[in-house]
DNA sequence: TTGTACGCGTTATCAT
DNA sequence: ATGATAACGCGTACAA
């Protein structure tokens, strides 16, 4: 760990912040406004405690609010005269431009683009292709100007910016839980419009997703044509919340999960299922070796739901003295590059990730825009690697 | 590339969502917004093409406005017979809480936390360094409820948000340059907290930092310890929107750069530097191509100022034909995980990433809550790989 | 080109 | 526990 060394600066700028602050606060509680007028005219800039707004600037400048306002916004000519002497008088008085919260109420809009996610934050960022995804999502969003505004799908902390409380002029959610559920018909019934990302919120929400079931079957027939018939499954988290264990086929809520569980189901109906808490090497790991744990019903192949996951199949195969692709082959999802993985080379299936990202911004800007979005659906391309080969007999 | 599959929705929900957008838009340009009302009531929540406000709930459940809002805020007690009665009005008016807008413009907090980048967003998500630096800014800011909004030091889009146009609390500014330092200002004179990561803005803004230069100096020693004496630099860059390029000791505008430069140079005073455009491996592999590119002028030793450059010049050498690091000796900076670098085991300074981002949301936390924060610094910690060797005698 | 007037939707304060 | 009142700071339709 790394030490820690504080260094103590003399106070300055912060505490005047803070001090600032308070007498702003002071002024706030019936003091009135035009206490520092003296006939309709700002004393001095420098005596006014409280922050100067737009009709200070006009009064100061001798011109309307609204001629003011006009300044900063450009949407009207103005006369450079004008405009200079509202300037002038907005650095005399240091104004720096409108409010905006302000301007964001009387305009309706903010800027902002919420981005829910299920998980931890800090998770969204650990993860290479919600990583990949927040890529295109930028790249999206950007002619559009907006800002993203990272949201978790739970219950607010008091006073925090949940979906419903946040000022956003749309919303993309990323997987779609149960509890988003009733957020989102707050949010839809405000108008406002919501993209939403491997996953279903309903109808009337386009949808960003991938062929999940029907790529996760092109790995499992992979491996049935190399003859493998037993079969293991390490699936993505089946709920939010959920700590990981051999699962039924039941409570699957989350649908990226059960898509690619599906597809592999399809050609191995019977194939057992462990799920992971989430996608991480150690979660693979921890799988992996709940899964050669018995040597008497070791599977043939393993097929992860994420590459990350099958990173750590493959230690632990490792660990139980198994041999990839000889004694067990593994399968990926995502077609990430997985760090420390070589000389392994994953069989997987590529994800367009920030495609995903971009497609959504583009969603989003053209409901801004006020036109009709379509549901988009990518499209996974199988890559074979050498972690898969022919099933061995077992002796 | 992926196919993309463009499934066309029968347009559903997207497209009522539109129209009632249009309608809403028609209502507010002089239309009365009274004109639902017959004495006094709403006539019918179907029948209202407006949003319902506050008071319309108020009104319809026969309560005063402050009441009704006390309702949804909970910051008074009211008794449960009022309570119902809004909240049922509030259902059946389609009201969903209060506009986080104006609730904002009153109470003067947004709940938003801003991270301003100093590059292109997508690459802050694509760098690990700044990834695990927000999982942890994300887990300090958690407990305030505040929301991150990710925001670009740039000239704003046209009614995009930027440093000084959207409605934030706090600000984190990652790095610091100098087109920041304007907006900057703005924020400041605001009274909206501010702290800075790796960067310096000014007097009074606490700053989240590394000891940099012992750090970088701390590798230097190392090499020289190892006997080399023929030392190249590969910088991250100089500036932004800088190309990469060999530079001299001049115009370098950011200050990591500037500092991890300097401690190599207390020990290689005339080494030569190679500046990045940015901390990627294709940068690094750029570097080393430009440093190996003279068999005569062969260095014996790099110094990266990124694990990610350092892997791009190791790659670098070994298509020139060198070897690592026998022919030649190779620091990182950082301490991440590079993908693929196997079987090197980067010789590197290992920064708590993560650590910063919670400091920072410490300290923006404690702003917050109006006390003064301090300025904090972080120590590395050298790590030794296998990519560092003793300097071997060119024939 | 500039000014007037008003409302955006909410909440803090204070009195009852 | 509830209500009346007054901002919060701005943008814009309309008139001049």
């Amino acid at each position: 760990m790394a030490k820690i060394a504080v260094r103590q600066r003399t106070s300055c700028g912060c505490v005047s912040t803070v001090s600032i602050r308070i007498l702003y606060l002071r002024r706030r509680r019936g003091s009135n406004r035009f206490d520092d007028r003296i006939d309709g005219r700002v004393r001095s800039s420098a005596m006014s405690t409280r922050r100067a707004t737009i009709s200070d600037v006009a009064r100061e400048a001798g011109v309307s609010p609204s001629t003011a306002s006009v300044v900063f916004s450009g949407k009207t000519p103005v006369s450079d005269a004008t405009r200079k002497r509202v300037l002038d008088a907005a650095a005399s008085l240091g104004y720096t431009g409108p409010d905006p919260r302000a301007a964001s109420l009387r305009t309706g809009r903010s800027g902002i683009v919420g981005v829910v996610f299920e998980e931890h934050l800090g998770a969204a960022f650990l993860d290479p292709v919600k990583t990949l995804m927040m890529d295109g999502l930028t790249e999206a969003v950007a002619p559009l100007g907006a800002g993203l505004l990272l949201l978790r799908d739970q219950e607010p902390v008091a006073g925090g910016p949940s979906l419903t409380s946040a000022p956003i002029d749309a919303a993309v959610l990323v997987g779609c839980s149960g509890l988003l559920r009733e957020s989102l018909d707050v949010v839809r019934s405000r108008g406002i419009p919501v993209v939403v990302i491997e996953g279903d919120a309903g109808e009337g929400v386009p949808r960003i997703g991938l062929d999940n079931r029907e790529a996760q079957r092109q790995a499992a027939s992979h491996l049935r044509s190399l003859g493998h018939e037993r079969v293991a499954i390490v699936t993505l988290p089946v709920r939010t919340g959920w700590r990981r264990g051999w699962i039924g086929d039941a409570d699957i809520t989350i649908d990226v999960t059960r898509a690619r569980l599906d597809g592999a189901r399809d050609v191995y109906p019977d194939a057992v299922a462990f799920a992971a808490a989430g996608s991480f090497i150690d979660e693979g790991l921890a799988a992996g070796r709940e899964i050669f744990a018995d040597p008497e019903q070791l599977p043939t192949a393993v097929i992860a739901q994420s590459d990350l996951l099958a990173a750590g199949v493959i230690r632990a195969a490792e660990e139980a003295g198994l041999r990839v692709p000889e004694d067990v082959s593994v399968t990926g999802f995502d077609g990430i590059v997985v760090d420390g993985l070589a000389p392994y080379d994953l069989t997987t299936l590529v994800q367009p990730a920030a495609d995903k990202g971009r497609a959504a911004g583009q969603a989003v800007a053209a409901m801004l825009d006020g036109a009709d979005a379509a549901s988009v659906r990518f499209t996974c391309v199988f890559r074979l690697g050498n972690t898969t080969g022919p099933a061995q007999e077992r002796v």
